[in-house]
DNA sequence: TATTGTTATACTCTATAACTATA
DNA sequence: TATAGTTATAGAGTATAACAATA
């Protein structure tokens, strides 16, 4: 049976409550002089695909070619990502961190958990793993819907017409 | 028992993968015309709260009182709030959502609600409430590590305790 | 002196559009 | 012509600092 319409309204509210929460911790939790979210975003992504083309990142972290190669120029320059020419096709290229740049990633990660760990101090590591299944669950609907809205590349009209009821 | 550093990092990971995820439905969902997320934040804890002064809400926003004092110009500009002076501080004004501000806070509230509804659509109503109450239950942790950590400053905390219901 | 709110300025992040080089 | 990437410019959102008025 579907979602009721008052769930999903509550749904969305405690989403917007979690987000700024998150906010509101990231003062706490960030590093003023190391990279800022979006490049540790960039950072984490690679990390995880190992080796990618920067049209391919751009499409998973939603946003457009032009603000992500000003942050891999960021990258670059910093040392934390480097880059080749992508043998199969002379424009492009693929990326990678440098072993600087995985460092920094895994030390960044390690803190972050260690502060979720202190916070989360009257939960059960049950809870904790059970929030985690739904944020991957609703993530994993959300990219699903988003890639069913939009199934072409650069499509703009039809995936805004079709959301826009 | 507490939470192992392993599932503080999934979980960690998870609400970034969400977090990105929000971002590209964002694309979608949002009003070009109409006011952005920070000016429909505003709205949405003004409505919670009813009649609210600036410095309050600037705290539970999590932005500082410049930021706030620029986003409350431009709702009352474009007459989504008004404001009157506090009769107990001369220096306090009590923000509150004109008629037209709740008719476009409640219309935003239900269209983002209908989207959530149709990408939810293999969810039980269960499955989420569930999720809600996970958000809710991962803000309130993070709010009440966060006053722990911050005790000194302007932190009546009464008021925004009693306030997260 | 401390606090409320405002203005000025700068920074981060992203979008759009115009451009190049390759496919 | 279409795609990969870059640059220039603009906008949203927030922070910091200096300020005015009130407590």
């Amino acid at each position: 049976m579907a979602v009721e319409t008052g769930t999903a309204e509550q749904l969305i509210r405690k989403i917007y409550s979690f987000q700024r929460a998150m906010r509101c911790a990231h003062h706490i939790a960030a590093d003023p002089a190391g990279p800022g979210v979006a490049l540790q975003g960039v950072m984490r992504l690679i990390g995880d695909a190992g080796e990618v083309r920067a049209t391919d990142l751009a499409d998973r972290l939603g946003i457009g070619a032009a603000a992500l190669s000003r942050h891999i120029a960021d990258l670059e320059a910093s040392g934390h990502l480097k880059r080749r020419q992508d043998p199969a096709d002379g424009r492009a290229f693929l990326l990678s961190l440098t072993d600087e740049g995985q460092t920094s990633l895994r030390a960044a990660a390690a803190r972050r958990a260690g502060l979720l760990q202190e916070m989360l101090v009257d939960w059960s590591d049950e809870d904790a793993a059970s929030a985690a299944a739904t944020m991957e669950r609703l993530a994993a609907t959300l990219e699903n819907s988003l890639r069913a809205k939009k199934p072409g590349q650069h499509n703009q009209q039809q995936s805004i017409a079709g959301a826009a009821k």
